[in-house]
DNA sequence: GTGAAAGCGCTAACAA
DNA sequence: TTGTTAGCGCTTTCAC
């Protein structure tokens, strides 16, 4: 047995097609008596409507596409959590994919994005994205920048400020008495990273005698940071730092497992800790974490509700949201 | 401006669209000339195959659909971040949602992948969905069960012995000195659940002395867990179990919160416990969690073959596997 | 090796 | 209020 259509249901209720898609797009403007007998054979033939066949006649689909930095880190399972809530209020859908802050598989989603004239599209990029969603949207496929602003404005953004962020954390341990700061980020194209390294910067300017040493990793994982972690264990005690900023949660966790469980190294008592994004077990971590917390529901909200403007109304002009990070101090730094 | 079709294309290369058509996906019958003209032309346009139209045409989608029980859980993020690897070499995406264990989103999932004409669908099943499987399956979507044994064997399933698992996990307890054993369990309709409880409940019966309290939540979160622990922390001391087996680690980790940094319950000594699935963050939480381990990626990747393979020819025998769970023992235990 | 043409299922404009 | 019809972009025979 195969699928059936329009044509099916318009036989079985004795109507035209056309009454049939009236009753299922502008319902009303046909006859109550019409409706159920339309619905009615629906029933019958477990009718259900041909996305790609409604999709090719209006031009472009029900579903908004998605593309996070990192698909194991529970700050953006929050955030597209929130997106698909908020889209599915109106009736769209998200498509999530997630380019483990790799270039390939981010363009890979375009592709694929373009190829199902999604609405629109929720971007944290790794890669310079910005001319290929620039002509994405000369072709009327808007884009909002997740977790990041666009340098030059050109398109609407929904982030945190970062720059505060990273100066949050690092004020924070220099307040607390630390002086030898460490940094332990990833690739430093990715804004996110940069930005908080930025503040990191400014804040420990402000002091004299403050230093901080920059350590970069391949990638914002547990793993990388756990990575990161054995190489400070190696180094004798005088010239390890006094205090760690991770420039996420998950790289903390890492750190806290090489150095505080294998290197035995007291925290926050010789190494003080400080992580980004404020995750679900951030809390819950053998030495709980002292984290920046971003509202990431209100960012996903937000950003559909922007896009879904911008897919209606393309002469909008772009929007810049900024929201404020929040410090929240726990264990690992006090 | 809008999307170029292969209209425009054959029109630029001087080609019918039959033959662009042809590059497109048999580009061995077309001459070389004819494929490197067509594909500067394609290139100049920068054209994009509408998909809507391509499946409109074969039929059905290169999507599989996927429904995970929670995206919050690690566990399921793994299932699916290997899915889509799987997947994504033979030329197909992989559309994820997740049920958050209610009904009417899995529902909402499954007509929205209905409504997609997607190639198949792997699913954790919350509500009994068997029946509508099976229609579906009659009009040329499979679906293989993900983490969960079809009871009349009717589907695939790719899963893991959850009565093993249960039993492994409350059998350590009891060796390791424990009598009042407590389950601490989601909504009993979730199979995973009701067979990792028939494991605790096997290991206790073997062993006489040995109690097993059961403790029902609503869902599989940490958030219900700290609840769960909140109520322990009340009771007086010699009324609360000496174990807890919970159902996963997220339980499990709510558990510790409540019980251990709010209560100040020493864990393992007043309490041992044990959660399930050996999340990331197991290993790092506050006291490093046993953990019941479950080999995520290969779930994901055998479910996804076998669906491809049953999408593909589907007079084939539905077929189960099941792996065996490991018992990874760590402080929170021992 | 290439072109012409039918038709997948649907929506929307227009006619009745 | 309902019916008729064109056509969205693509793949795929079937001729040539």
């Amino acid at each position: 047995m195969v699928s059936s259509s329009v044509k099916d249901v318009a036989a079985l209720a004795r109507v035209s097609i056309g009454t049939v898609s009236n009753v299922l797009n502008r319902p009303e403007i046909v006859s109550p008596e019409t409706v159920e007998r339309v619905t009615l054979a629906m029933e019958k033939l477990s009718y259900v409507r041909n996305e790609a066949a409604r999709q090719l006649r209006v031009g472009h689909s029900h579903a908004l596409g998605l593309i996070t930095l990192s698909g194991g880190n529970p700050f953006f399972t929050e955030v597209t959590t929130a997106a698909e809530d908020e889209a599915a209020t109106v009736g769209y859908s998200v498509i999530a994919g997630n380019s483990d802050e790799k270039k390939d598989r981010e363009s890979g989603y375009l592709t694929l994005f373009e190829e199902l004239r999604v609405r629109g599209i929720l971007i944290s990029p790794v890669g310079n994205v910005i001319p290929r969603l620039r002509r994405m949207r000369d072709r009327g496929i808007p884009a909002v920048l997740v977790d990041r602003m666009s340098k030059d404005m050109s398109f609407s953004s929904v982030s945190v400020d970062d720059v505060a962020g990273g100066s949050l954390a690092v004020s924070h341990l220099i307040e607390s008495g630390r002086r030898r700061i460490a940094f332990v980020g990833g690739p430093s194209e990715i804004r996110q990273v940069s930005d908080r390294l930025l503040g990191a910067r400014q804040a420990a300017a402000a002091h004299p005698g403050v230093t901080l040493e920059v350590i970069t990793l391949a990638a914002l994982t547990v793993q990388e940071g756990k990575r990161a972690g054995e190489a400070l264990v190696e180094r004798p005690a005088d010239a390890r730092p006094d205090a760690i900023f991770a420039a996420n949660d998950l790289l903390a966790i890492g750190l806290l497992q090489a150095l505080y469980m294998q290197g035995r190294i007291a925290i926050p008592d010789e190494i003080a800790l400080v992580g980004y994004d404020d995750i679900l077990f951030a809390s819950a971590s053998v030495v709980p974490l002292t984290s920046v917390r971003q509202p990431s529901r209100l960012i996903g909200e937000t950003a559909v509700q922007i896009l879904l403007e911008e897919a209606d109304d393309p002469t909008l002009e772009p929007r810049q949201i900024l929201y404020q990070p929040e410090l929240v101090v726990r264990a690992s730094s006090s």
